[in-house]
DNA sequence: ATTTATACTCACCTAAAAGAGAGTGTTATG
DNA sequence: CATAACACTCTCTTTTAGGTGAGTATAAAT
């Protein structure tokens, strides 16, 4: 998913912000991204197959490549343990909490105005 | 885009409650809608073309597609007026104003970090 | 000797999302 | 008479996301 960002007034923007604002804005607006997030803040430090436990749904193959991403991106920390068999943590860094924290308006949104969309629905879907 | 959510505590959630909040976020997450909400919420009432214009690389397809889910939802309010050529007036409802404002700490957290976030890849990419 | 656990990767396949492009009805304008 | 504007819809094709199931290395436990 890549998200176009708006050159609605005339000013142009710097077509490099303006790529990285759109791939950010995807990225996180991503499924199993917002999942790992809300999970990582809210239990700090996991490893690879507990969290896999946590997010139901999450396949391996989206588990790793969505915290890949999210590595690569500087929101959460991975670190090896080099044992055998493997151990593997992450946390959320700095950068991973503020995010957290900026998305967290959103959940907290969807939860308070769950009843009035259902009733926004159930009246469109009546119409006609 | 459909999201699981998480049913990290043993407690059960009310399955229904659950798939509500679960498309609700897909829903609000998605790229489109993301985009469409900021710029009502700047430029206030606009029609469809307009819209379409200032988002820039959204098909009809799926401008017609994300305004109907949002007026569904209850986020925007669509006004038809019956003249010709057709003249349709979109803008925000309540309650799609109060999740613009939601979203704004994310739009505002990408802006700010986006240096370090470019910073983190490039570190990332460099490894090995 | 076999099984188990961990944290993955790889190749293949399907389903869903999105894009492209044409068509529609009506009126004003050149 | 042809074209343009508007707000769409319809169909077709491409792209992307994501699922499935297998395989890997190593050591400890059974």
């Amino acid at each position: 998913m890549t998200i176009q960002f708006l050159t609605s007034n005339a000013q142009p923007i710097d077509p490099r912000i303006e790529k990285l604002v759109n791939d950010l804005i995807g990225r996180i607006a991503a499924k199993w991204t917002m999942l790992i997030l809300e999970l990582l803040a809210q239990r700090g430090e996991m490893r690879f197959t507990q969290i896999g436990r946590a997010v139901e749904g999450i396949s391996q193959k989206m588990l790793t490549q969505t915290l890949r991403q999210m590595e690569r991106d500087g929101l959460v920390h991975r670190t090896v343990h080099p044992v055998v068999p493997p151990k593997v943590e992450y946390r959320l860094t700095d950068l991973g909490l503020t995010l957290g924290e900026a998305f967290c308006g959103v959940w907290t949104w969807a939860e308070a105005h769950l009843e009035r969309i259902e009733a926004a629905r159930a009246a469109f879907d009546a119409r006609d």
